[in-house]
Order: structure tokens, then sequence, then C-alpha cells
DNA sequence: TGTACATCAGTGAACGCGCGTTCACTGATGTAC
DNA sequence: TGTACATCAGTGAACGCGCGTTCACTGATGTAC
């Protein structure tokens, strides 16, 4: 890459860079301003459409660059797995590992899934849709979900995804507090399990035959 | 209460009535301005001010006029059901009904729980978090959950209140289209169904002894 | 290697616009007697 | 019931400010020969 390009994606990365920083400081995505970005990132205002034609594009941007990673990750995690404790634990563990370290991005995930732009609103849905769908193919591929149903699978796995989805709001909101960290990741162990224990037992009968 | 008084209300109500449209509308809380919102309402902009010192404080208005009745509802179907089908069909369609009758104050909270204001955002939070007490208080006095402890029948309510109220923003998304709905309230009935076979059949032990 | 021209990331002035907030006001409603 | 004064919800002009976008520009980097 010649000089001129490297030195475009380093004004590329500070203008996202900047903008996530005034998210994960809790601003809302659709009230910052392209003037606030591009005056945080060192550039004149009018730079900004050297890069992108819109706020909403930095915004995808952001979404492109990280997401599709976490779905390698946590697709290539659960390739080795062999049994749910084990998958369990690992992925925990690795979706944690990967809030924590993109920690801004996160929040600003957070906010925008249900966030003012539209567009950004349903590619961020699409994204969690497809987490679901691999891991409703994984729980097929590992076979302990054999008595359940490919709609049954979803279902099972769609819980799971969101319930980790939504904690990942309340570690961001934790992440200096070691305590509290602990606690967390332990209940949503907990509650993982506790989706597994009752896929195990999973049967589509009325509760009121079971209990 | 006098023709001024009344007056005065009617204005407020209006005022709520305009905001809630355009955050229905797929507008961000914090983007909306004081000056859109009271042209909205057919007032003068100075006029905003005899009700509410700022746009947080009509936000907080909103929070404040619907939750607490929700939690009032959600507790009373709790203290006649019996059993746990009993309990789980009852709360997903008081909630269903609720949100649908509630609408725009439910895209109101769902956007504004991980929104630009930490002011409004840490009072949904509280009361989500209310949410899960009642229900861990309730799940204790059934019965069906004397095996666990405090703070797994927390974390049993914690999942399903995060698990329903993550729902309530897809079933917003799909509240003209019957069969889209009913898709989705059954598949949250499942879900519902799932964690309680989980919760009937809990150990603390690691699951590798489970299966 | 050196020169002459092309490219294009970032500049800076300018524009019209909607914003939140202040202030003194109006006139219908409320109240004291 | 009638009168004289008080209250206060809503008005309308005015302010200074930051906004997104346009435009012609500069000068370092890239390229053709």
């Amino acid at each position: 890459m010649g000089i001129r390009a490297e030195q475009k994606q380093r004004t590329r990365a500070a203008l996202i860079a900047a903008a996530l920083e005034m998210v994960a400081d809790g601003r809302a995505f659709s009230s910052l301003s392209l003037r606030e970005v591009t005056r945080a990132a060192g550039v004149v205002p009018t730079a900004f459409y050297r890069h992108f034609p819109t706020m909403d594009a930095l915004g995808m941007a952001i979404v492109e660059e990280a997401l599709p990673d976490l779905r390698t990750r946590m697709r290539e995690l659960r390739q080795d797995a062999s049994n749910m404790e084990e998958l369990l634990v690992a992925s925990i563990n690795v979706f944690f590992e990967f809030v924590l370290q993109h920690a801004q991005e996160f929040l600003f995930f957070g906010r925008e899934i249900t966030g003012g732009s539209s567009v950004l609103r349903n590619t961020l849905r699409l994204h969690v849709v497809r987490f679901s769908y691999d891991l409703a193919d994984d729980l097929a591929r590992i076979g302990y979900a054999n008595h359940l149903n490919d709609q049954e699978r979803f279902m099972v796995a769609d819980l799971l995804v969101r319930a980790v989805l939504t904690t990942s709001q309340d570690l961001l909101a934790v992440r200096n507090n070691k305590i509290a960290l602990d606690t967390l990741r332990h209940r949503t162990a907990q509650q993982m399990r506790l989706v597994v224990i009752g896929m195990l037992n999973w049967s589509s009968k009325p509760l009121a035959a079971a209990s």
C-alpha cells in the first residue's frame, strides 16, 4: 500500500475510533454530528466525505468489521467441542473475552440494535439471526438434540443467543468491577446450563404432564 | 379539576403523545428536539417548560406511567396461578396483550434501555430488575422451585424476564402480520416451557454428569 | 534517474437552517370579599 | 351575585450557536515516459 493509501486508512480508522469513543461514553450514535466526529478525529468536516457518504455508512463499517470475525470464532470453537458442558463453557469464555476486547463496538451494537437508524438496526438483527442459525446447526451436529426437530433447535439456539447477547450489555456496565464480573459470568453459565438441561429433557407436551 | 388544570393535562398528554409517535416512527428519543415535539403537539416551544424541565424528564414520565401498571398486573395474575403451565401461559398472554396495547411505549423502552440518556437507561434497568425479583418471589411461593436456592431462583427469573422482554421488540416489529405474530408467540411459549423444564430438572452439578 | 503531468486526501470559507433558552407579554381562569 | 385583583398556561420575538453540505483550492503522492 502506498503512502497516500496508508494515510487514508489511518484517517478512516480515526473517524471510526472517534465515533466509537463517543458512543462508549454514553452518547446515542444517531445524536453524533459529522462535525463532532471529524473534530475528534483531527480533520476538517469536509474530509469525512472522502471516507463515508453518511454517518450511517460509518456505523455499517463498524458492524462489518467486528461481527463476521466473532461469527467465525464461535463456529470454530464449536467444531472442536464434543460434549455439551465443554461447548457451553468454551462458548461463554470466548464470547465474554471477545466482548471485553471489543467493548466499544459492543456498546455500539447493543444501542443500535434497537436504535434510530433502520439500516443499522436491520443489519444487526440479521447478524444475530445468523448466530442463531449457526448454533442451531451445531446443536444438530453434536447430537444431543436429536429428539428435537429443526424448529425446536432454532428455538433453543435463539434463546441462548439472545440471553447471552443481552448479558453482554450488563457485562460492559460492570467491566471494571472484578467481583460483579465474576457474579455475572457465573450466572450466565448457570443460565446456559439451565437451557441445556431444559433441552436434554425437552418434550413438546404441556408442562402439566411433566411436573 | 378546574378548566385550567384540565387544559394543562391535555397539553401535557399531547407532548408525551407527540414524542412517543416520533419514537415509534423509528426516531431515537435522544435525537428528538424540544421544538419538534412542541410543534407536533401544537404549542409554541416555550410552553414545553410549563410541563417538563428537560426532554429527559418527559421520558421519565413515560416510564413511570406505564411500567408500574404492568408490574401490578403481572403480580396479580400470578397470585391466581397454581401450577407452572397455567402461570406460564397466562404470563405470556397478559404480557403480549399489554405490549400490543402499549406498542409505542414499548418501542420507546426497548430503545432507551440501551439508549443515550443514562438517567432513563438506569431507571429502565431498575424496573427490569424489579420484574425479576417479583418473579423469583412467585417461583418460591408456587413451590415448584424448592430445590433451588434464592440465587438460583433469581437466575431463572432473570433469564425468563430478559427472554420475554427482548421478544417484545420482535413482537412489535411484526405486529401487523398475524402469522408472524403467532409464530413468535408459539416460539416464546416454547422457550418459557424449556426454561421451566430446565428448572424442574435443575442440578447445580456440571452437565457431563447429567448427560 | 529525472521530468512533467495527473490524482486525490484534506483544506477553509461560506450558506441557510433549526436548535435551546431568555424574556416580557397576554388574557382566560381562579379567588377573595 | 358582582367586582377587583392574582395566577399562570401559553405566546412570540430575539439571541447566539453548531449543524450538513457546496465549492474551489492546495500540495504531497503517484505515474508515464
